[in-house]
DNA sequence: AAGGCCGATCAATCATAGCT
DNA sequence: TAGCTATGATTGATCGGCCT
């Protein structure tokens, strides 16, 4: 399957402002990765680790002599890196999308389809 | 310290607002989907189109939206009242036959 | 059964725009 | 001009689904 969904949504929902729908309760699970205090002082630990600018052009230097990572590599550069194997491949899965994204993006930014409104 | 500073200094990072027609049609959609605002590709597609502006900045701004409304959820009260009435009408204007004809509002 | 990838999203943060 | 808020973009990491 692919995209072929035809059909028009007909769905205007006029809910009453102010009820909380589902999508509004949704909490992500804090990282597993980074814990700053584990001394049991936790005031926030578990956050968004901050790649150094040395992490971030080595692992792009890495992408652009492989989209993708092989056990060893990822090990080897996570070693070499200080991080663990599961934010190396995280970038690189993340390097991917944005690659892509950049792509498509980079191919018609402007004008194409500017027919009469 | 000054280490990290340059994320990138993103010379791309020079944001532009939307036209104030673009946010509405994107408010528009937010709050007539309030129940669940996750516009299909497609959807982004039209609104895209609708607004000018890329699908990925459609998908940025319900991204920020989304987090933001939720985040406080009061702060958004007026504006979603003001939407939800507006889609009210034109609801009523479908299935109205009644009487009481007004606001046609919409060249 | 386990692990990787994709696509979408979250959530926190950055940096600027815009108003007071 | 300074300060604060609104807002678009970026990105490390999570979630669910699919595949191998």
């Amino acid at each position: 399957d692919l995209s072929a969904s035809q059909g028009r949504e007909r769905d205007t929902d006029q809910s009453p402002p102010g009820k909380t729908f589902d999508w509004m309760k949704v909490k992500r699970n804090p990282p597993k990765t980074a814990k700053v205090a584990d001394y049991g002082l936790g005031p926030q630990n578990t956050i968004r680790t901050n790649f150094t600018t040395k992490q971030l052009t080595e692992l792009e230097k890495e992408f652009h002599f492989s989209k993708y990572l092989t056990r060893a590599r990822r090990v080897e550069i996570a070693a070499t890196l200080e991080l663990n194997e599961t934010q190396v491949k995280i970038w690189f899965q993340n390097r991917r999308m944005k690659q892509k994204k950049r792509e498509k993006e980079g191919l018609a930014p402007a004008s194409s389809t500017l027919s009469k409104d | 310290v000054m280490i990290l500073r340059s994320r990138f200094l993103d010379a791309r990072r020079k944001r532009r607002n939307f036209n104030k027609q673009a946010t509405e049609f994107l408010n528009e959609y937010f709050y007539s989907h309030l129940s669940n605002p996750y516009p299909s590709e497609e959807a982004k597609e039209e609104l895209a189109k609708k607004c000018s502006i890329t699908v990925s900045q459609v998908s940025n701004w319900f991204g920020n939206k989304r987090i933001r409304y939720k985040k406080n959820i009061g702060k958004f009260q007026e504006e979603a009242n003001m939407y939800a009435a507006r889609t009210a009408v034109t609801a009523t204007n479908v299935s109205t036959h009644g009487s009481q004809a007004n606001s046609p509002s919409t060249p």
